[in-house]
DNA sequence: TATGCAATTGCAATCGATTACAAAATTGCG
DNA sequence: CGCAATTTTGTAATCGATTGCAATTGCATA
């Protein structure tokens, strides 16, 4: 049972493989009886295109890659990966991974050529390595989640909205001593500090020396110091706003741990809307991105990219989540 | 700048595109002039091979599909595909993703001959459909992760001896009433089960009714009510089983809504080892599955089944993880 | 210098599609 | 029925590689 070729049907029909191609394509009129004999034919055969040929005659895999670098072991990433691929296929593209090849001539671009890809999206990468830069102002079409390069396409989440919502929420329960962890480092860290900051000024909330503490939060013991350098300190904070679910939930235990219960003496919010923050009581007050929103934005971005006859501008689009209530925030006597 | 093909370098080296390419394959003697020549021109020329030539004429594209259908929301599913991604290009393969295509008509076997994939590994899917069966049992070389086909490769971690070490592990500890907490259905869930059985018999340790509870434990409020079934059931289990350390977490937590104390007043053993489960105390005793061990021996059953001139007898391989000791088995008064 | 053998090389076919161009068929309309 | 306009069709080139075959080259030996 060889794969079927063009050529094949062309000879059951008694036509040419230009005729077949044609028919398949739709480049007829509909009423026309031949190419409908030739599709009922095809679909007989069990005709399959072949990819490397097509790709290969019109330089367009209807490929597209991701490139990710670092142990991306976050849940979040599954989901991303799975609605990327689900809008992928929605727009007629298949998805390949891109990363570190075997060994040590790591070459983006060199790899996305040999696989004619159309186009890219980076989601977690060395955002300063030149590899990634070079990849990302290249003539590639090409989309970075969650980091901002000048004059690329890019797609995040809404990192200043997100965190008027989440001071709104904590204000609107009465808090007005508010800590915030950060990471040390990264372009959505940054803005998403400079939104914290511009939404408790907004808010009318002072921020006080210490209450924004940076560290490596995703170690759990450093996210354990960082809560225990809050809690001792200065700021008693009634609430802390933690960079993500998993440290949250690190925060969460690290308090229980201490003797300090949420939300009683103190409130947590967390970001992201990870499964395990919902698992468990108290569920996770949290601002949940919205992945599926983001994969969208992204791949019809990328396919618009992609499928114009110019060249777009580039674009940045920030995609809005939503705060999701748990049972980490309280009330606030006053 | 177009990309450089076979025949700009035969241009600039004067020579046939036949010679360049057997230069560059490795088809000349080691001391040949010319191929050296050939081989820095194409070095200094920037030559990327064109995956969709070689594709179409050797018929092999060096690309492994992945398979996975559910949401697979998992943080191992992250770490596995990483391996996957690492060990697959160590033997020089790329990974493309298959799953739902845009719409109903789902067919993976066509999609796997449109883009002539090598190989195909099953990670996550309904094993129960024809669809993936059919897939597993064609001839096109695949590999399935943690689901038993007869007669067809299969890699996954090691159940049985999962179980032993586990009850092991209990056991040293002094536990002898040992609850069970089991998905309803799928291979690996009735594997383990019965190695839970068989290890428990070994162990000299009986299992009365009612010690293994059934349900959807990934749902939060399903392992709630599974965890309160068995606090208040007849049997007072000092040890807890579960199926993965989502469950387990969630476990925990609902023991401590409980005012039940983990470890002093029951123990837990978890398993997978995600992450999330080391980030917080007590830190969860649980059975480690070795992912990347799994990804390795997941390309090289694939690779070489697909790189063998003559068909390979179908293997099933399992892996052994570790259990790694955490703060949730306590040490059982005698 | 001639001869034999191995290594190298080029020619041309091939993989499975698309597509420009020209030829052929169909259609509409007076 | 005849002619022009439209649609369909086939021929052949092309995409970028590999590879069988035959011709050529290089080298050592007689």
């Amino acid at each position: 049972m060889r794969t079927v070729r063009l050529k094949d049907i062309a000879d059951v029909c008694g036509v040419s493989t230009a005729t077949v191609s044609r028919a398949l394509n739709g480049l007829t009129q509909e009423n026309n009886k031949v190419t409908a004999m030739i599709r009922r034919t095809a679909g007989e055969m069990g005709y399959v295109p072949n990819a490397a040929a097509l790709t290969l005659k019109t330089n367009r895999s209807n490929n597209i890659g991701i490139l990710y670098e670092d142990q991306m072991d976050h849940e979040d990433f599954s989901s991303l990966l799975g609605a990327l691929r689900r809008e992928a296929g929605r727009r007629g593209y298949d998805i390949s991974l891109i990363g570190e090849e075997g060994g040590n001539g790591i070459n983006y671009l060199e790899h996305i050529r040999r696989r004619n890809l159309d186009g890219v999206i980076v989601i977690q990468a060395d955002f300063d390595s030149a590899e990634v830069i070079r990849l990302a102002t290249s003539s590639i079409p090409s989309v970075v989640i969650d980091h901002l390069y000048e004059g690329c396409n890019c797609v995040s989440s809404d990192n200043r909205e997100s965190m008027k919502q989440i001071i709104r929420c904590a204000r609107e329960h009465g808090h007005r001593r508010i800590a915030y962890i950060t990471g040390e480092q990264g372009a959505v860290t940054r803005e998403r500090l400079a939104g914290f900051y511009k939404a408790c000024a907004e808010a009318g909330i002072c921020v006080p020396e210490g209450s924004v503490r940076e560290g490596r939060f995703h170690e759990p013991e450093d996210c354990a110091r960082l809560i225990r350098e809050l809690m001792d300190g200065p700021v008693h904070a009634t609430c802390i706003l933690c960079p993500d679910d998993y440290s949250c939930l690190g925060a969460l235990w690290q308090l229980k741990e201490e003797g300090v219960s949420v939300p009683e003496q103190v409130s947590l919010i967390g970001y992201d809307g990870i499964r395990m923050g919902q698992m468990i009581p108290p569920r996770l007050t949290t601002y949940r991105q919205d992945i599926a929103g983001i994969a969208a934005e992204t791949i019809t971005l990328l396919a618009d990219t992609i499928e114009s006859p110019d060249p777009l501008p580039a674009r940045q689009i920030t995609v809005r989540g939503r705060l999701v209530p748990g049972g980490t925030v309280r009330e606030l006597d006053r």
